[in-house]
DNA sequence: AGTATTTTTTGGGAAGAGCCACAACACGAC
DNA sequence: GTCGTGTTGTGGCTCTTCCCAAAAAATACT
């Protein structure tokens, strides 16, 4: 039966499916879809919303960019502010007609959205079907997508099938993203990511680590690389006094983009 | 004062950068950020709307969803319901624990909704992403994606390392799309995609092919499988005279949805 | 069955966004 | 300098969306 009235968890899915597959909906277009009232599907909005699942916009919903941060507003354009000179900084660092492995993980994507803006001609060999999708749409990058379970949560594939696929590869550089930073070294979340990190670092001739200065000092459950491994750490900050030592110590080429800011327009 | 004046370019730009970072922007927040008239905010949007470089949306605008491109997403939205019909009864062929191979495109793309809706339990192996992040939602299902160069205006990755991989797994159905079928076969126009439909073909014990009405009689660049090799012929509706008799004498096992439609409620 | 609880609809006023046409302003060319 | 083109701002208006609260319907519970 066509007719048959979607319930409420029902329309969630849908609404999130679609959401997949479109950046926008509408609440009237969902409305008239489900055949409710535009109210009904403004709660359903509301509850997924509150979930951190989608987006708020007037007039409808947007989906929501991986990378889930519902923090406050005020903070998380201060955050993203932060992530966007990482992100132009590194992709600044990429050579014209080079190869590059890229990680997954939300400032890698940052970067990614950056080098695909700045038309750089390269190869890139990734394990995140976001920067694979973000770097595919500009016309100069040739993208190789490694295969592996895949992991919906990141939106990235993992396992022994990636690392073996990227072992086949030698590249110029590779650009990894992190969850924490210590004297330990660099450690990482989620498991399987770690092995993948690892491999990309075995195949590249120069070793780029991402990692906002929020990272520094935390430590996490994997072990991706000591600090002697680290080829240069790019952070939107130079890490301060405890850490910098240790890393210049132990041969860590610190970069990170030129601070001149001035006031900004933005109020 | 550091309020210069944004360019008309510069706000372009700066528009495109933000979307990059965020879903959605709204008309008045970018207005009060450059210190412009919502209606000069909204013109901008109009302009890079009519590029195709981002998507409107009622106050303000939405980023261009990474993969979700006009011709696919057009695609998807023209014959909508008999390709759910379609998709909805292609699901309901996979069996519960099975494994299957999934390929790239528009009518696909919908079986794996209602897969994914389904929560059928299965291993899934595609070289599609959408197909990869769709089904990857449900927690029911185990998605492998397959290696390959990243094929941007369709979201899926080909080549021959996509068909070698392939070649590694055997599975209990594929379920492969097509842009035409005739007397002479399944024809597709993407050039690259017929190889690994092939490949998955070979590796499956049952071939599903998911073919709406609208492509019967067509014929395209590639040949994909001749009528011999089709193993069911998955439609919204049987295919009528010329060439039902033709695939029948061929051993084509045709399968449609039972319509038994009542009034539209929902129109 | 009947009651309780959740969910949806309805209605109306406030706020926001869209659209249009014309005036004001900037910038480059001559 | 003036002219012309292109861009931006303003005001007036309409339409959409939002939000709230109360009624109605559907669903779950005993």
């Amino acid at each position: 039966m066509t007719t048959r009235r979607y319930k409420k968890q029902e329309r969630h899915e849908q609404i999130l499916l679609e959401l997949k597959l479109k950046p926008h909906v509408r609440v009237a277009e969902l409305a008239k879809q489900f055949g409710v009232t535009t109210e009904t599907v403004r709660r359903d909005i509301e509850d997924l919303g509150r979930d951190g699942l989608l987006q708020r916009a007037h007039g409808g919903a947007s989906a929501r960019h991986a990378g889930a941060h519902h923090d406050l507003d005020a903070r998380r354009h201060q955050r993203v502010a932060e992530r966007e000179r990482l992100g132009r900084f590194a992709a600044s660092l990429v050579a014209e007609g080079s190869s590059i492995m890229v990680d997954a993980g939300a400032t890698t994507m940052e970067f990614a959205r950056f080098l695909a803006f700045a038309e750089t001609r390269v190869t890139v060999i990734t394990n995140s079907l976001q920067v694979a999708m973000i770097l595919g749409q500009s016309p100069a990058t040739d993208v190789r997508l490694a295969p592996g379970e895949y992991l919906p949560r990141e939106a990235a594939v993992v396992g022994t099938e990636t690392c073996e696929y990227l072992a086949g590869y030698n590249v110029d550089a590779c650009f990894i993203g992190a969850a924490g930073l210590s004297e330990v070294g660099v450690t990482e979340a989620i498991a399987g990511f770690g092995a993948v990190k690892r491999a990309m670092m075995r195949q590249s001739r120069v070793r780029h680590f991402l990692i906002d200065a929020s990272k520094f000092g935390q430590t996490h459950m994997t072990r991706v690389a000591s600090l002697d491994e680290i080829g240069s750490l790019v952070s939107d900050r130079h890490p301060t006094a405890p850490l910098s030592g240790v890393l210049r110590e132990r041969g860590v080429r610190m970069l990170s983009p030129d601070i001149q800011k001035s006031a900004p327009a933005r109020a």
